[in-house]
DNA sequence: AGCACGCCGACT
DNA sequence: GTCGGCGTGCTC
């Protein structure tokens, strides 16, 4: 009867193309099929069948070559969730169909567990913990039936973990599925053996590293409903489990769940609308979160349930904030003392470096004087080629004072840190102790990171030098200081969430220290010993912090208060890069409407990556619905009108503004 | 995104 | 005289 097939391309396109499909053939939509497109042959997904012949001549109609699978990888629901991820993210379809599925780009590859779950019950609850969970489960008027969302705001080690899995299993014995979300790398592999433990084959976890034959199969056993709770990162909110329950999210404000390549969606975006789709609840949780989260919290229409206390009898760390105003080099005696103290002591010390880079401001050595932009409030950036300051949200230029604005001190300039400065200086002072770095320059092969703290929970370390990848999540019962070494390195990045990332990353980093002795010290070095968003990491207030903070955004009107929408053109000229941003923004002009605006083009922060020259374009709105529009016919009317050797990328809801 | 078709410069 | 640059248009 439907002798015609409708497919959709990994491209950018939104059409669907169709195809006489090979032998009469059973159903088809949902699986995958090679077939001739243009002067090749191209997998593609079916998304219909039809009877009728489409409108296009005759003669152009192809055949499929072969149906690839034997049973379907999505269904209905899941193609919905696809055009509004095409819609919402401003992408083909068929991209979007294609992140969703585990045979598409790197969506991971899926292990399930073989035993049975034994752990049925973990501890008992602290009282807090069993309030979190009732109250999550019980809904705001105790409704099972119109779930929420809801959020486990808890220091961390105050047993979050214990309300989520609890959680997990109160929907799985109503008969639901729960998906649970990790941050990409370090959490998904402990989490996922907790879960492997508790629920048995009953559970699956996806990590993104490794490549099997069998990863479709997996993906079938959840769309059959044999498994019913899934772990994973990012990709892992496609799991397309039957009759979802529940959706956690771990450590909510991780930047991780933001993909980082067409269509760039975020976890939560994708989350919170298949919760609603599904009638599922949702449940976040951190000990620092998103200001985003933060704002809804505040508003009522996220319910919050705090955790305050630490279990396990850790203590929380003394965190002390110091000065590197005075100091030559980048160690502080403080932290010098802290280090040899510990050392003798026979524990350990990890030193945190914040990713490397292109810190460069201007700072002024007598007064603290730091050259920002009036309008958007972040760092200017010094250009060398042409000796100028500037900012890369509006493009506002000056040329840097030779002396301090502020002071009139000469000992001000542009300056920054690097990481194998600090390595260095690092091992000159302690020739004695044995160091030694994990970074993604050192640690670039498989299994290397493991390796590293594999010796370091076994004591063969005792300075631990590392990014962020040693900040999540690990516990480590030997270490009992961390030192922050240059805490401003965030605050210097022009992008308007540098504060909160800078507070969220003390914060996080200050939960590895001490966390089952009482002692547990954490010194965070900075040049500006007065900045709240440091004063606040260090006091531990989040309250405080977001108070600041969204008044700031609000002021300025950044997200959680305005919506954006970026679009990156690069190019390996920079003078095809600047035409084109340019011709982008004059397309815009006509398209935006009243309560929306157009911030650039300016220079990205990282303006030349890879012999890329890079410009970007912010479309600033106070709601996401208008700035769709503008965005899309934006799009399009550049589409009739191709830049040659400019390639230009949309990120909605940008996290990153590099 | 690919891939071919097509129209202008320096080479066996 | 051709090889090859990359601009532009299409893919059922």
């Amino acid at each position: 009867m439907s002798e015609y097939l409708d497919i959709i391309f990994d491209l950018p396109l939104k059409t669907r193309y169709s195809y006489r499909r090979d032998e009469k053939g059973e159903a088809a939509t949902g699986k995958r099929a090679m077939v001739p497109f243009g002067r090749r042959e191209c997998l593609g997904y079916i998304v219909g069948e039809r009877g009728e012949p489409p409108a296009v001549e005759a003669g152009k109609i192809k055949s499929v070559r072969r149906v690839v699978d034997r049973e379907p990888l999505f269904d209905g629901a899941d193609l919905e969730l696809a055009e509004w991820m095409a819609a919402y993210y401003l992408c083909g379809p068929g991209e979007a169909l294609a992140a969703m599925l585990p045979s598409g780009r790197r969506a991971g590859s899926y292990s399930s567990f073989t035993d049975e779950g034994l752990e049925t019950e973990g501890l008992d609850l602290s009282g807090e913990q069993l309030e979190a969970l009732e109250g999550i489960l019980g809904g705001e008027g105790g409704n099972p039936e119109a779930p929420s969302t809801a959020y486990l705001y808890g220091i961390t080690g105050s047993g979050k973990t214990e309300v989520f899995l609890r959680s997990a299993d109160h929907m799985l014995k109503a008969g639901k599925s729960v998906i649970y979300l990790v941050p990409e790398i370090s959490l998904t592999h402990q989490t996922a053996e907790i879960i492997g433990r508790r629920f048995g084959s009953a559970a699956t976890t996806i990590h993104s590293g490794m490549t099997g034959s069998g990863r479709l199969t997996e993906w079938m056993r959840i769309r059959r409903g044999e498994v019913r709770i899934v772990v994973g990162p990012r990709s892992a909110v496609f799991a397309p489990v039957r009759k979802l329950g529940l959706i956690i999210i771990d450590e909510e404000h991780d930047g991780s769940y933001k993909s980082g390549n067409t269509p760039r969606y975020h976890a939560r975006q994708v989350a919170m609308h298949r919760c609603s789709r599904e009638g599922a609840l949702l449940l976040m949780g951190s000990a620092t979160p998103s200001a985003e989260a933060w704002k809804l919290m505040e508003s009522g229409v996220i319910r919050r349930f705090n955790l305050t206390r630490r279990l396990s009898g850790g203590a929380l760390p003394r965190i002390i904030p110091v000065s590197l105003a005075q100091t030559e080099g980048c160690l502080s005696r403080e932290l010098k003392d802290e280090i040899r103290r510990t050392a003798q002591m026979g524990r350990q010390t990890i030193l945190f470096l914040n990713r490397r880079g292109f810190s460069y401001f201007y700072h002024c050595r007598s007064c603290g004087f730091e050259l920002t932009c009036k309008r958007c409030s972040v760092s200017l950036t010094y250009h060398k080629s042409r000796g100028r300051a500037l900012c890369h949200y509006c493009g506002f230029e000056t040329a840097p004072p030779g002396a301090c604005p502020r002071c009139g001190s000469l000992e001000a300039g542009f300056t920054g840190f690097g990481t194998e400065l600090i390595e260095e200086e690092v091992r000159k002072t302690f020739p004695d102790l044995r160091v030694r770095r994990a970074d993604a320059d050192t640690t670039t092969r498989k299994g290397s990171l493991a390796e590293v703290l594999d010796v370091f929970k076994a004591g063969g370390i005792d300075i631990l030098l590392g990014t962020q990848m040693v900040a999540k999540g690990l516990n480590f019962p030997g270490v009992r200081l961390v030192g922050v070494v240059f805490a401003d390195t965030g605050l210097h990045m022009p992008d308007f969430r540098a504060a909160e990332r800078t507070f969220s990353l003390i914060v996080q980093v200050s939960g590895r220290a001490g966390r089952y002795f009482p002692d547990g010290k954490v010194i965070v070095q900075t040049l500006r010993p007065g900045d709240p968003a440091i004063n606040r990491a260090c006091a531990l207030d989040v309250e405080g912090f977001f108070k600041a903070e969204l008044a700031q955004r609000a002021a300025l009107g950044f997200p959680p208060y305005s919506r954006l929408i970026r679009f990156t053109l690069r190019s390996k000229s920079s003078e095809k890069a600047d035409k084109a941003a340019e011709r982008l923004a004059a397309l815009a002009r006509p398209l935006i409407p009243a309560d929306a605006e157009i911030l650039g083009p300016a220079e990205c922060p990282i303006g030349l990556q890879n012999g890329n020259y890079r410009r970007q374009l912010l479309l600033r709105g106070k709601t996401m619905g208008t700035l769709h529009r503008a965005a899309a016919a934006l799009l399009e009317a550049r589409e009739r009108e191709r830049e040659p050797q400019v390639y230009l990328e949309t990120d909605v809801d940008p996290v990153n503004l590099l």
